[in-house]
DNA sequence: TTTTCATATTGCAATATTACGATATAGATT
DNA sequence: AATCTATATCGTAATATTGCAATATGAAAA
């Protein structure tokens, strides 16, 4: 079929594995990454930054943004991209606390 | 074309992406939240905690598997799963460094 | 050794993703 | 207004993913 099933998850389950299913994909980490590596938004180049076509990066921008990961705002007639410090965090807490907990429960086997 | 062009990206990236790639959707979320829920790994009954069929949830595993984010011991007749602590070291380790990174350079827009 | 049980593999249909050329849109510049 | 520049959208081809029925595998139990 090649249908998610998602009606048979919880809204937590479906919501955690869209934000990484945007970051699934080696473009959309780099355009992070490159978010990251400069102060503030970028405004324009992140088309020349990576070796794929404008439309291509303007879709991994899309999916960023959709899964809330990057923001973007209209900056005359140029878009002013940047993280979405929300998204990192939570993403940073969901493995915090998986790590945590796998700390506590420190091995039974395996 | 609907080939990821992985060649033009770093090593670094394309490892990160596979490892969110891994995660990025719910029954794959859903099976690491339940080995994490049982205390120890888990033989046998994860085909039972998933409304998915049997070669479904096997096929799940087996990308869960191949990513690092779980390890399977064979243990009898049954095989022996549980969460790969280096890989979700990892993926704390990415996050907690992009959250700490947006701190500091803490707003210039957006 | 035959059966049983748990898991894996195969094959396939439905759908989603990736990438990009062509084109549209919209603000800035002239 | 005409043009330039940056980004978005459309359409489409190539490929990947999702899900499952059918079947295979392989160890344990009978």
């Amino acid at each position: 079929m090649g249908i998610t099933k998602t009606e048979i998850f919880t809204r937590q389950q479906n919501e955690t594995a869209l934000l990484m299913k945007a970051l699934g994909h080696p473009a959309r980490i780099a355009i992070v990454e490159y978010l990251l590596s400069v102060n503030a938004c970028i405004c324009g180049d992140i088309v020349n930054e990576l070796a794929l076509a404008q439309p291509t990066v303007s879709q991994h921008l899309k999916e960023l943004k959709n899964a809330g990961i990057i923001k973007g705002n209209i900056s005359g007639n140029a878009i002013c991209y940047c993280i979405d410090e929300t998204a990192i965090a939570t993403l940073r807490g969901y493995f915090g606390g998986i790590s945590d907990n796998l700390e506590k429960k420190k091995k039974m086997c395996c």
